[in-house]
DNA sequence: TTCATTTCTTAATCTACATCAAGTGCCTGC
DNA sequence: GCAGGCACTTGATGTAGATTAAGAAATGAA
């Protein structure tokens, strides 16, 4: 199991011991997906947290015209869940997929519950990177009720420069919340117009 | 200083013993707002998480061409602050104003540091509710992108009840993303077609 | 009570972005 | 290695919601 990027990560925010790690490192399961393989679809209970050791996922839904509507990515280091369906064990409406063969680690929600108990240091960890999430979306949200679709490409270009070249452009134009066809025609504007 | 209602919404989600509970109390302030009084202004350094016993506080930001764009509402029970700057320390774009007088009780950051050291049950609590509210902007998000501004105004009747007629109508019109001319007509709209 | 300010409404016009349609290139699964 | 689908582009047209303007109604301060 390929754990140094999981355990570095979480040591950003508390210390572990030796001990501790590797009790954490007994909760977790491995998992290997292909590319377009979903780890979990509309309509079923969310029952992992999902941490992303290589490759990359994303989580979309699909709305009433079949429309999908990427909410998140989720590179090497990040997590990923339907975190509405993983608190509440309500059946959710995102679909978290991987974009190319991936490797993650899982954590179920019991074995959350139990890390909380038997390492209460865990509680301190996901309330930081909960905070930072969300913080992330009230951005992210902001700039939706804020900014026009090439502000917007502009900051998302600037906050994940890594993942531009990484992710199919129709996925990008989805999550900055446009058309395919809009977004093209925006690329191609900017390429027009002198850098700036 | 009125805690009833502060300690009644942490029971919810800890237990605490009335040692615990006189010690968190202990590192509260109160305040009191007028109508149109802020609490933090854009380019602030966000000190306080604020909860509301009594009023009603909204938080937005302003963007370059000076519209006003709702973030969020905090009727009492709510907690409200700019989380960005709160946890990085730095400046904020979030203004935080009542919307009429207003009764909060405040927690300092450093407060809030000494709380989880003296009382580490309390990073189980923000841990939750930051969770929740992490869920409710995903939710939020979401519905920008995906449906129409009436469906949005539905949501929020649905989601919001109590806060329908107890705000003006300008700032839900912000908070769902259009603009008062707009939410004016929809609303005319509504009524004139035949109640679904 | 009265005035001044803010909020709300209605109407005409405008625009950012969507939709529909069609063609090109390139993966990728067989 | 080939075929068929998917991603991407470009053009023509459509529309949800913005902008501008102006009057009416509500609200709060004095």
């Amino acid at each position: 199991m390929e754990t140094s990027l999981i355990l570095q990560s979480i040591s950003k925010y508390i210390h572990l011991t030796p001990e501790e790690g590797a009790y954490f490192i007994t909760l977790l399961q491995t998992k290997q997906l292909k590319r377009k393989e979903f780890l979990l679809e509309d309509g079923e209970i969310c029952k992992y947290s999902a941490f992303i050791t290589s490759g990359c996922m994303k989580g979309f839904t699909v709305d009433h015209n079949g429309f999908e509507h990427v909410m998140n990515f989720a590179p090497p280091g990040w997590w990923i869940a339907d975190m509405y369906s993983l608190i509440s064990q309500k059946p959710g409406n995102l679909n978290i997929e991987a974009n190319e063969p991936t490797d993650i680690l899982l954590l179920s929600k019991a074995n959350q519950e139990k890390l909380y108990i038997q390492v209460p240091k865990f509680e301190r960890f996901f309330r930081i990177i909960t905070e930072n999430s969300l913080v992330a979306y009230q951005q992210r949200l902001m700039d939706n009720l804020s900014l026009a679709a090439e502000e917007r490409y502009n900051n998302f270009c600037k906050r994940y420069p890594s993942l531009i070249n990484a992710l199919p452009k129709k996925d990008i134009a989805s999550y900055i919340g446009v058309t395919p066809e809009f977004f093209s025609r925006m690329q191609a504007k900017i390429l027009r117009s002198p850098a700036k």
